[in-house]
DNA sequence: TTAAAATAATAGTAATACTATCATTAAAAA
DNA sequence: TTTTTAATGATAGTATTACTATTATTTTAA
């Protein structure tokens, strides 16, 4: 059951929307499933289409090819935190405490279920931490942003650097800072698991409790 | 005419060391110039051994596959930087000069020439700052890792964490600062050029000012 | 000057990333 | 309800990629 989020993404991503028909929202599902479990190099849609019991070309009318499925996956994941960040923070006036519910969802956005039934949240955010930064690491990277398709990062990152305007509205990096705390995120969460001596923070199970006190560390620092 | 500098790093990259022959150093340097110009998914081994009037099977020879080329290329940068770092910072005294320096080298390495005449330095920066990510950002991390290869980030973070907690003995995050620093330093430069909403600051050509600054701002405000 | 090592030439395989065509099924409109 | 349309499935095929193997030739070193 949905609690009735609806996310919408850029129309350039796929050929046909996939969130309005079963085999669609399959192919959502089970590319996250496939994705954060054999990483995306492996992942192909022959595998994706043995997995759901459809076909290669089935597939193929959805998507022009993984990378662009790539590119809908992370957009849907920067959507749903924008999201989540706009509901939580909507009754704080308190521009340091938005910062803070901010940095939680940055860290643990996937807690908080929206109830999309064919999207595992938690699983998304492991593959936007693992996977994420090639969505917007390759040639294409110029041709792809004319067309809109990191609009939904763009528009997280303004989110939470007017939040950041707030709070020091003499703060010369907000765009930068708010950047740079949702890259941290997720880098640190994935040094701690994979490189622990890239980072001071520790992860234990999916407690990012440390990750989240540097965060606000971080921001409190810059920003005092 | 090289300065002498001799850059030793993990024999598993590599099957042949390729800098200890004409093929191998052919290699190192062409397959800088092709995936900066082509991007590291478009690169291959065929592409590479038509480009040096060479073959696929002699390129094999030398590295197991493309990834492992590409961390090899990205260790090379990393290593280098670390020397730079080193000879650079030698009879510098103060931790926040040490510092300034680093900061300078990440951003601007490249402008340094140590006279390795075949790694084009400013070209092998770029594909750290496009490509170097997905170096450890694959299903194989845990493994690579365990076999060393990512020592020389290692090394040069651990190398930098050294000099801020002089500048600072009770910060709680060194290493992670360090890598942020790092990291930083290639995404805005990344950001500016293709992503730009996503940053403050603007480069212009080569002139990385912006960048230095605010990792200069940054560090300080951190560490006061 | 001969042996060893490195490279080139050639060929071949399995997997990948698609595209095309036609048959079947499901959904919507008449 | 039928009939038209749209969506999916089944099947096949192509070009490219990522290799491996074998043998011939060239370079280097003993």
């Amino acid at each position: 059951m949905s609690i009735g989020i609806r996310i919408s993404l850029n129309e350039g991503l796929y050929l046909k929307e996939p969130q309005e028909s079963k085999l669609g929202q399959k192919i959502i599902q089970h590319s996250i499933l496939l994705i954060e479990e054999f990483g995306f190099e492996s992942f192909n849609f022959k595998k994706l289409a043995t997995e759901i019991g459809s076909t290669e070309a089935s597939i193929y009318r959805y998507f022009e090819n993984k990378h662009l499925l790539l590119i809908f996956l992370v957009n849907w994941y920067w959507e749903w935190v924008n999201y989540l960040i706009t509901i939580n923070t909507m009754n704080v006036k308190d521009p340091r405490e938005r910062l803070q519910i901010i940095i939680n969802a940055f860290v643990s956005a996937p807690k908080e279920n929206p109830g999309v039934e064919y999207v595992n949240e938690s699983k998304l955010h492991n593959i936007v931490i693992s996977e994420g930064v090639k969505a917007y690491h390759t040639k294409g990277v110029d041709e792809e942003n004319s067309k809109g398709f990191f609009m939904s990062y763009k528009n997280l990152a303004s989110s939470v650097s007017q939040v950041i305007s707030e709070i020091n509205p003499d703060f010369k990096y907000p765009f930068a800072l708010a950047t740079d705390l949702f890259e941290m995120s997720n880098n640190h969460i994935y040094y701690a698991k994979h490189l622990p001596r890239l980072t001071d923070i520790s992860v234990k199970g999916s407690n990012v409790d440390e990750v989240e006190g540097m965060l606000n560390y971080f921001a409190d620092k810059l920003l005092a």
